[in-house]
RNA sequence: CGGGGCGUAGCGCAGCUGGUAGCGCGCCUGGUUUGGGACCAGGAUGUCGCAGGUUCGAAUCCUGUCGCCCCGACCA
């Protein structure tokens, strides 16, 4: 292809909006342009990127079984409302209305216009399992979409849904699935975790997520250094002990004033204390009543165990003026002693003889503060999240360590939760009819390309992994002697006979310009014709990654790059 | 939805104590250049986000509104 035939409009500067290194590469480098908050185009460039993550993805999953329909991305609220999920999805799910009224969503996903495909002609055991997946566009109406393809609100993704007759065989294709998913992955060239994963409002027993490692990833991970287990922390189990509840410390709480500060951070400063020393007073609301919640100043509450400890459907942190109210304080304030609202302690806040915590009071702390004395009603629970350097709670003997990550495929064991509501029955061998058994699995198709940029990169632009690279060869001439493009012509068709997708510079520019977009569009490898090599007979092979380039006899070049992108590809 | 910030040329920005808009990059033309984003000369490009208001006069002041970004809450 001839870089002057395509439209790769790469900028010195990056838009101030964009503030994410994937984000602003991948407009840097011409390959996506916003519309609208988190609605994108995807540029020649981009689009070649996600042609190779489909195709991929395509190969593994026809591989593992799966077979590839495409379901409408309109669907009516009929069946949203037979799921129960036209309640329940909430303003995340963009509904419409046609020109007589009637409402439909967007698809955000589709497990209902799936269940209503697979009940209508699927009738008998005979005909399960079934496999079918879709690449397609889904919306998401998010509240704070960002970062580029990173959280878009529409945006391509991979979903598949299985059927089976029984439970084991649909455990039997959540491992299958399992598998494609490490395939697929692995072959993008992304480091990634498999970890165990909450549900969310998908729902089911049982799921993985795929986690690319990236510092800048939205998700927290632990995983162990002794054994296999690895969790999204929200999910990571604790093997945790309660201790002695400690003896105060102190003969009474005593406060102390601490004007502007809020934050944990500020009046441990202020007070020269550690933010273990503190007490986090979180103010939730659940199932529409305020309730206090503790942990220790340097711990994450995790509110997957709070829900459960409450045994509530509803958990949200409570509004500044709902804090407001329970505490007669602003935020930041807030103490759990002297208050009418029930109070859940992570069991380590009993362990602690002598803490600070907020006042009720603006501005306002307190130090000296002591469970077991000031807040003897607490009921105590495990409450915190799961951080680095905490044991294993599988092995016992490992401890964990933490990562970022970002999500990037999700796989479900669903069971029967849409087929019972949905009517996906079939008749099994003795003429009984049952609810088909369901899993799920989603692949974020154009967030791995996100998530690859994050993973591949330098100060110069992207270093894309060879299969997902938009092109494999950039060729460059450095000089505008017609023997260098004839020699360049020659090597293009060479490659191009080969299979090679290859990129010809041949526009009028200086090198320089030419070797910064070859840089940032992050094509692997490089190939300058200049004249002092060219009368040797040599050309030059750089590849992205290294600093230094290497001559190469002109006859010899393009079995040479053939066989590196091969190499790379293996 | 809460907090913070920003909307002026395609991109990055200045102008904001009121007097109808400017810089750099990019773009077009001509010339000189050609191994890490060249130089010179000339040129095109704006309903200053939108709507009201104050004023002789508004990019600038006031009110409202829309859009966008960041942090939080939320989230396959």
């Amino acid at each position: 292809m001839r870089y002057s035939r395509l439209l790769i409009p790469t900028l010195k500067e990056a838009p101030s909006e964009a503030q994410v290194v994937s984000h602003v590469m991948l407009v840097r480098g011409g390959f996506i342009r916003k519309l609208a908050a988190g609605i994108y185009s995807l540029m020649p460039l981009g689009m070649r990127v996600v042609a190779k993550i489909e195709r991929i993805i395509r190969e593994e999953l026809t591989r593992s079984g799966a077979e590839e329909v495409l379901l409408p991305m309109v669907h009516p609220a009929e069946l949203w409302q037979e799921s129960g999920r036209w309640q329940k999805y909430g303003p995340e799910l963009l509904r419409l209305k046609d020109r007589k009224g009637a409402d439909f969503a967007m698809s955000p996903t589709a497990e209902e216009a799936m269940c209503d495909l697979v009940r209508r002609d699927v009738k008998s055991y005979r005909q399960l399992p079934l496999n079918l997946f879709q690449i397609q566009d889904k919306f998401r109406d998010e509240m704070r979409p960002r970062a580029g393809l990173m959280r878009g609100r529409e945006f391509i993704m991979k979903d598949a849904y299985s059927f089976h007759a029984t439970v084991e065989d649909a455990h039997r294709e959540y491992k299958n699935m399992y598998d494609a998913y490490v395939r697929i992955f692995k072959r993008c060239g992304l480091e990634f975790r498999a970890v165990e994963a909450d549900t969310g409002a998908i729902g089911g027993s049982m799921s993985h997520e795929f986690q690319v490692l990236a510092d800048s990833g939205e998700d927290a991970i632990v995983s162990c250094d002794n054994c296999d287990y690895a969790a999204n922390v929200e999910k990571a189990e604790m093997k945790r002990t309660a201790g002695e509840a400690a003896a105060p410390k102190a003969a009474a709480l005593e406060e102390v004033h601490t004007p502007g500060a809020g934050s944990i951070e500020e009046v441990g400063k202020m007070m020269k204390a550690k933010a273990n020393a503190f007490i986090k007073t979180l103010i939730y609301i659940a199932d529409g009543k305020p309730i206090i919640a503790l942990v220790r100043g340097d711990r994450e509450l995790n509110e997957l165990k709070l829900k459960a400890a409450l045994a509530v459907e509803a958990l949200e942190l409570a509004s500044d003026a709902l804090v407001r109210e329970v505490t007669g304080a602003n935020v930041g304030f807030a103490g759990p002693h002297g208050r009418s609202v029930p109070v859940y302690a992570d069991m380590e806040v009993r362990e602690m003889g002598w803490a600070v915590t907020g006042a009720n009071k603006t501005d306002y702390h307190v130090k000296g503060f002591n469970l077991g004395r000031d807040v003897p009603e607490a009921k105590i629970v495990d409450l915190r999240t799961a951080a680095g350097g905490d044991p294993c709670a599988r092995c016992g003997t490992g401890h964990y360590k933490a990562y970022r990550g970002i999500e990037v495929g999700h796989v479900f064991f669903l069971g029967t939760k849409y087929s019972e509501p949905m009517k996906v029955n079939f008749l099994d061998a003795e003429g009984k009819d049952k609810p088909m058994v369901m899993g799920c699995y989603g692949i974020g198709v154009t967030r791995i390309a996100a998530a690859a940029v994050e993973q591949n990169h330098d100060d110069d632009g992207i270093q894309w992994p060879m299969a997902l690279a938009p092109f494999q060869v950039v060729i460059t001439t450095a000089g505008r002697e017609p023997e260098l493009a004839a020699a360049a012509e020659t090597l293009e068709a060479e490659l191009t006979a080969r299979g090679v997708e290859v990129l010809y510079d041949d526009r009028d520019e200086r090198p320089g310009a030419k070797f910064k977009d070859a840089d940032l569009i992050g094509i692997p490898l490089r190939v300058t014709v200049g004249k002092r090599g060219l009368a040797e007979g040599k050309l030059e092979l750089k590849k992205r990654r290294d600093k230094e380039p290497t001559l190469v006899a002109q006859a010899a070049l393009a079995d040479e790059l053939a066989r590196l992108i091969q190499e790379a590809l293996a």
